[in-house]
DNA sequence: ACCCAGGCGACGA
DNA sequence: TCGTCGCATGGG
């Protein structure tokens, strides 16, 4: 049955957390509403009072959205940690309601193959490039991320990709073979599942890294290019103690912090 | 024409 | 194990 649902949730930043660069497949409608296409379901995201409602969700998929959103963490008393350092702070208080996804493992990787050397923009439209060319059509314009079985052998040199489509081929097909089984990579340590990720070609420390944050939801500190200025400009005798535990949304709210305001 | 983008693999020392 | 370099593509 298609209703909608609602999700309960504090300070949630739309444009933050669905535009930001952890996730490609959502995008404004109008103020206060996005479209987001998550595997092969398709919503409206309204901002309410107090969270979020899900336009076109099925009733039954209130705990897969809960689990997307990752609702139950209190961010609240992450950010009131991090507030003990000042750049922190700051970068809190811009990005106030910027929160992390837990998204499916496939499509992340995928994505994050495409995202090296490359800019949010064209990312996105590569990804789109890729649905609309070989994955499920789920209404007369939208399409479910490729499957690993769509894409082990998919002639991708349409899609703009360059040289990252025969990455996204090789992870297709060591998924697809069962080589990588991404089932597995949530209870393994992080070490081992970097490791694991990293097995295949196009996959380094920072895709990876990127992978287990974004879709394992355990707390990487992806170093891409803008996070590694941050991180000189801001730390360089080292990052502070009180992200411990949660440096994946302590990367998150510098990577927003530093992109969008401080180096301007 | 250049530089850059949520990097990585190949290669040589 | 550590630098360096080429890589496809498109926007600024």
């Amino acid at each position: 049955m298609i209703t909608d649902c609602f999700i309960e949730i504090k300070n949630f930043n739309s444009a933050l957390t669905l535009t930001g660069g952890q996730a490609f497949r959502w995008g404004r409608i109008e103020k206060n509403c996005y479209l987001g296409i998550v595997g092969s379901r398709i919503v409206a995201l309204h901002r309410e009072e107090g969270g979020i409602r899900l336009l076109g969700a099925a009733d039954s998929d209130t705990d897969f959205w809960s689990d997307y959103f990752d609702s139950r963490t209190d961010y609240e008393k992450i950010v009131k940690c991090f507030s003990e350092d000042e750049i922190l702070r700051k970068a809190c208080e811009y990005a106030h309601g910027l929160r992390l996804l837990r998204q499916e493992p496939f499509e992340t990787l995928i994505s994050f193959i495409i995202s090296q050397n490359n800019n949010i923009p064209r990312i996105t439209g590569i990804i789109e490039k890729l649905c609309a060319g070989f994955g499920e059509r789920i209404t007369k314009k939208h399409f479910a991320f490729p499957t690993a079985e769509d894409l082990a052998e998919a002639d991708l040199s349409a899609i703009g990709a360059g040289y990252r489509a025969g990455y996204i081929n090789d992870a297709a097909r060591k998924v697809k073979s069962g080589e990588i089984n991404l089932d597995l990579i949530y209870d393994m340590q992080t070490e081992q599942a970097r490791h694991e990720l990293m097995k295949i070609k196009g996959v380094g420390e920072k895709v990876a890294d990127c992978v287990l944050l974004f879709a394992y939801g355990k707390s990487t500190f992806p170093k891409d290019v803008h996070i590694k200025r941050a991180v000189h400009e801001f730390y360089p005798g080292g990052l502070p103690a009180c992200i411990a535990g949660f440096e994946g949304i302590a990367q998150q709210y510098l990577f927003e912090y530093y992109r969008n305001v401080r180096r301007k």
